[in-house]
Parts: structure tokens; sequence; C-alpha cells
DNA sequence: CTCAAGGTTTTGAGCGGTCAACAATTCTTT
DNA sequence: AAAGAATTGTTGACCGCTCAAAACCTTGAG
């Protein structure tokens, strides 16, 4: 705070790179008091009586040396770090970016603090990093969009996690609902021939999404061209992830007015793609998205889309975390959201 | 590994959230051996003589027992964490996921891990977060668009951080050649009457950007019309960010024939409101964004935008971190990094 | 047979806290 | 005034790991 120990507080550290802040020792020393009576007071430990004097003088003097606790050697002794770790698949933007942001809020609010490792979908990264997440004391997992493999010795929290794994709680979208809120509104504006996008193999949602489309599809008696399907393949969260498969579907030279594109941001780019082929949308093909990120009420033209409560999301999967952290037993059921569908520009009556 | 050991390694612990792994001790009683003949075989320490065999023994056991090493430990010990603290004013989108993408990336590949922590440009959350990260053993901190006050006891490098603080390297754009290029390039089109839109006051990037366009202006004869300069205020990162200067401008009645947004999240919002003014892009209006984020290229119109190296100055920004941390003199100079025009369809000749 | 040299393993302190148990002092109480 | 209770503070072990120094074993040379 004041000017003053700007200056103190900067010790000449034995080893570079390495701060040496005042310890309770030295506080103790300082006071003329014992250490642990120091520890009791600052962290008002109850039903233990010191007097209001020395109270006092301990606080002050904590605040004067700018004493702060090393919560190395508390979560050492205490067997409690405070400190969950959380896996994503990529860093940068993502539909996951959102999810943090709902995490981080309850985490922070809790006085957690997290690591974040990516791993690029690659297996022994996510084995390495829930080792080390482990190894630095982490209570506990939020693994976002990640294919868990073994079961985790702390609670896990799954976002889009799909598979049963022991002691792994998934969080996940109703996939089903989805898929009929996506066909049942390209259904009604009459749309009968529709392009698919499926997504990467190793998303997790890719399978459950399909799986939905698919069901819905055949109820609704809608067709699905398997030519009229293009899985993605490339490791991307830009735009450009949709902009290959127009390509590929125009390559077909089969009619479709429609197109359900995987996310948003795959959308994006095969909104940006059909122009290019000079299609107006949605007068010559609707193309309906998916996550209802920030950037889909904004783009030209503004976005259909199923809608996630993503930032949500992150909040359940966070309580649903601390909760298990502080005791809750572990539940197999998975905890499901209900998606919203989301009208705006980019779809309309099917084309005759 | 193996199935077999998924079942031990969870043990009951004392209390809830708390995970106990094998212990260093209990590894070395199971074998027989000391604590401290375990720890120089497993780490390989050098200058030790010890037998092949026992090596191999040891090394047999650690694996078998799924040993993990406690780093909050060896940290304690050591007075080295390999951990780091991030700061930024948001999760969710924004220019800084890229700019984590590349911190993310370094720091890994170095050995490290990082806290992250947003502060919604609060100072009081800034300084509680330094402060906790540092107790937590922090041994540096990047801070991005981040108002930092008061010098802090570890190495610290701010992204777009323009205030000297002892003690902070700052990693920095040339905006003056960030204006430089935007301005000639409309220049050059022929555009006369530009609005601008200026950061928030909280945006470290704000000042310095504007400064660079006024003088750029001055020195190309451009007259700025205080009317046509919008101050965006609210803390947005999303296009809607730009959404309402465009209707400010149109309140106005000047004409203008070109829109220098503050970056490309606030340049899609405009568009889209240009074009619900029935305004034509580039044709009536040019708009030029900031970053190029990855969506800049693949709007309707593509964006023509000034491009920060964000992974890359992510990258800068981390390995200054841990040169200093691993013992390099820390030097009062910035580090400066270069924009460059991208020129895609969003700005065209001036609308005579 | 003794001793130095070398290889191999153990000892013990300490990193910075916390906690249960204990000691020293003052205040009641009968 | 002596015993008991309450107040105030201290002691020492421990969390899991590392490191310097000491101790224990073999050897081989003198």
């Amino acid at each position: 705070m004041s000017e003053s120990d700007s200056s103190k507080g900067r010790k000449d550290s034995p080893r570079p790179g390495v701060y040496r802040s005042v310890s309770l020792k030295e506080l103790a020393a300082h006071l003329g008091l014992n250490p642990a009576t120091v520890s009791v007071v600052l962290n008002d430990v109850p039903g233990r009586s010191i007097p209001q004097a020395t109270r006092d003088r301990i606080k002050a003097a904590a605040h004067e040396l700018n004493y702060q606790p090393s919560l190395l050697a508390r979560s050492l002794r205490n067997r409690r770090t405070l400190t969950i770790g959380i896996l994503v698949p990529e860093l940068g933007d993502g539909y996951h970016t959102q999810v943090m942001s709902g995490i981080g809020d309850q985490l922070i609010k809790a006085g957690y603090f997290y690591f974040t490792a990516h791993h690029r979908h690659k297996p022994k990264l996510i084995d390495d990093y829930t080792r080390m997440f482990i190894g630095r004391g982490a209570q506990g997992i939020i693994a976002i969009d990640t294919h868990l493999e073994h079961p985790i010795p702390v609670p896990v929290v799954a976002v889009a996690g799909h598979r049963p794994i022991e002691g792994v709680t998934n969080v996940l979208l109703d996939h089903r609902r989805a898929a009929e809120l996506t066909l049942h509104h390209l259904h009604s504006l009459g749309h009968r021939h529709i392009a698919f996008m499926r997504g990467q193999s190793f998303s997790s949602d890719s399978d459950e999404r399909w799986k939905g489309l698919v069901a819905v599809a055949k109820k609704l008696g809608i067709v699905i061209q398997s030519k009229l399907v293009v899985t993605l393949d490339r490791d991307l969260t830009t735009p450009e992830l949709g902009y290959p498969v127009v390509q590929q579907l125009m390559a077909t030279g089969l009619p479709f007015t429609a197109l359900v594109a995987f996310n948003d941001i795959s959308a994006m780019g095969a909104i940006r793609a059909l122009r290019d082929y000079n299609l107006s949308i949605p007068g010559d093909v609707s193309v309906i998205g998916f996550d209802n990120i920030k950037a889909a009420a904004f783009t030209l033209p503004r976005l259909t889309t199923i809608s996630q409560p993503l930032a949500e999301i992150g909040s359940i999967a966070t309580q649903t975390l601390l909760n298990r952290i502080h005791g809750a037993t572990y539940a197999k059921d998975d905890i499901t959201v209900e998606p919203e569908l989301v009208v705006r520009e980019s779809t309309g009556p099917a084309k005759q």
C-alpha cells in the first residue's frame, strides 16, 4: 500500500527467480511471539482466547511487514490446496472460452484458483496433465471437450463428456432435444434437402449430436443423403473450419436448401463460402448454427442457431465439482441442460 | 497404465475432497530403503553413485505403486514452483485468448504451469490477485491489458501495458506505425471524412492508439472532427460493442466515408449497424478493424484490418518472463512488435 | 592386519505453515 | 489462603520432499 515498503519485501534471493517474502517465523520473531500464536490470530481460529490487544498488535505487524502466508506450506499441512485443474483441448477461441468464463467466476468466488492446460486432443497429454494437476495438488478436475480414458483419483466433472467413467460426472446438452429444435425448424420452413456437417471425431459432442439428428430426421421423414453429409476433420476453431465443407457439397452437384452446421464458427465459414458461390442466405440456402456464441447475433445475416447456455454449463460444472470436493457423494447420473432455438436471419423458407 | 492399479491409488481419505497418493516415505518403506535414496534416484541427481540394480528396483516400484511426487512439497523445499500467474481483464472471448494461446504453448513447453485470474479492470482485484498469485508461489506474472499500479516483488511482463513501472517489462505494439498503416491506407483511397472509435478508458491500448492516430492524421492533413469521434465505454468483448457507435455517428448527421474501429470485434458490430442503415460496405463506408482476429477473414465483407501478431506477443512475453525468472536482469526497455496492414474487402475508394 | 579410498545408504535438518497438547500466569471461588 | 478455572502463550511434531553431511560397507594396497 504505502510507497515506503516497496523497497523492503524485495530481498536478495539466494537463487534467481525466487522471491522470499517475510515468513510467519520472522513475523513472530519481530513481535516477540511464537509462530503458533500468530498463526492462530491471523486465521481467526475459533475457540482460542487471545486478548484483543495482542490480536491488534499481530494484525498491525502483519500488515506493516506485508506478510503473505505461503499457500504452499499451508496446503501441504492442511492437505487442501483450494486449487483445481481445467483441461481444454485448445486455448484461443472456441466455445470453451465461454464455459471457462462461467467456471472462473464460480471458482474465484469460492476462493479457488485453477490451472489450465491444453492437450490438443492428444491422449498422452491428457494423461500427463491430469497427473501433473494432481501432483500439484489439484483437488478436482474439470475436463472440457476432453476424452478421458481412465478413472482419476480426484473428483472430475466433464463438460460435454459422454462416456460413463467411474467418478466422472458428465454435464451435457440434451442433444436429442437440440436435434428436434433444429430439424423441426427447418422442416416447418419446407426444407427437405438438407446438408449436414458432422463434427470431428475427436470432438466429444460429435457423435451424440449426430445420433440425435439421425433419429429425429427419421421421425420427420427427412432423408439424409450420405453425399450431403460432410465430416469435419481439421482441428481448427476458426470459421476456416466450415469453408471447405461447402466446396465439397457443391462438388456433389446435389441440390440442398439448408445446411446444418456443426457450430456457429463453422457456420460462419460456410456462409462465407456460400456467398463466394454467389448463393444468398437464406434465399438460396438456409444455414443453422450451434452454440449461439456472442458473435452470432452480429453476422451478416444474423445467425439462426441452437443456443447452449455455455456460461451456465460452466457454473453448473463448477458447483457440482465443488460439492463433490466438499463431500457430496458421487452420483452416476449425468446432468443435462436444455438447448434453445434462436431464430435470426440465416434461415428462411425453402426455395422451390 | 494397467487396469489393475486403478482401484488402489484411491484411498479412503481422512477428509472429503482430499486425495492422498502414495508418498515418498511409503515408497521407500516398501522398498526397504531410505526416502533420500529414492529421491536421488527418481530425480536422477548427478554425481551420486547408486548401483544400477537399486536404481531399477526403485523405478520399478515407483511405477508399480504409481508414485506421484508432491510438487507442493517439492516446491516448498526447492523454493521453485514452476508456476506463474496470468492476469486478464476477462475470460471468455477477446483478443487476449489468442495471446494466452501463445503464452500457454511456451509455458507448458518449459514445464511451467499457470494460474489465471480475471479482474474486470477492478484495481482492488488486480492487487488481490497478484498477492494471491505470489502467496501461491507464482514465480512471475504476465499481465494482459491490465493497469498495474504498484511494483511487484516477482518478475512481471505486461502485454499492452504502457506505464513504466519498476520491474515490469512492457511488450507492446508500435502504435505509431499502426496509425500510419491505417491512415495512409484510407488516405490513399481518397478518404477525407473519417470517423473514429476510441477505446474504453480502461483498455490499456486506447490512449497510445489514439495518440498515434492524431499524430498521423495531422501529418497527412486529415482533419479529425470531434463529433465523428466516438469513445467506447461498455465493458464488452462482443460485436455489440461497436453497434451503438454507428447510431451515434448517424445521429450527428455529418458525412463520413470511412470508420476506424477500435478492434475487429467492434468493427463487426459497426458493420452490422451500418447495414441496418442500408449502407453498403465498402461502397458507402469503408471500415477498418484492428487485431486481425481469426474471424476477420470470414466476415461479410472480409475485414481489412491491422494485424497484431497476438500469439507471438504471447510467446515473446513468456520468453522474456522465463528469462528473467532464470536470472536475466531486468531491462527498462519496452519490447515493441510491429503491426501489419491486411487489406481485404471492407475498405475501398471513398465515395464522391 | 590396518588403513585409506571408494561406493552405497542413512541421518537429520529444514522449507513455512498448523494443530493438539502442554506450561505459565492471572483470576475466581469457597 | 489454597485449590480450581480461565486466560495467554509455548512446544514439538508433522505435511512430503531435498540436500549436505555423516555412517556404513566393501575393497585393495601397504
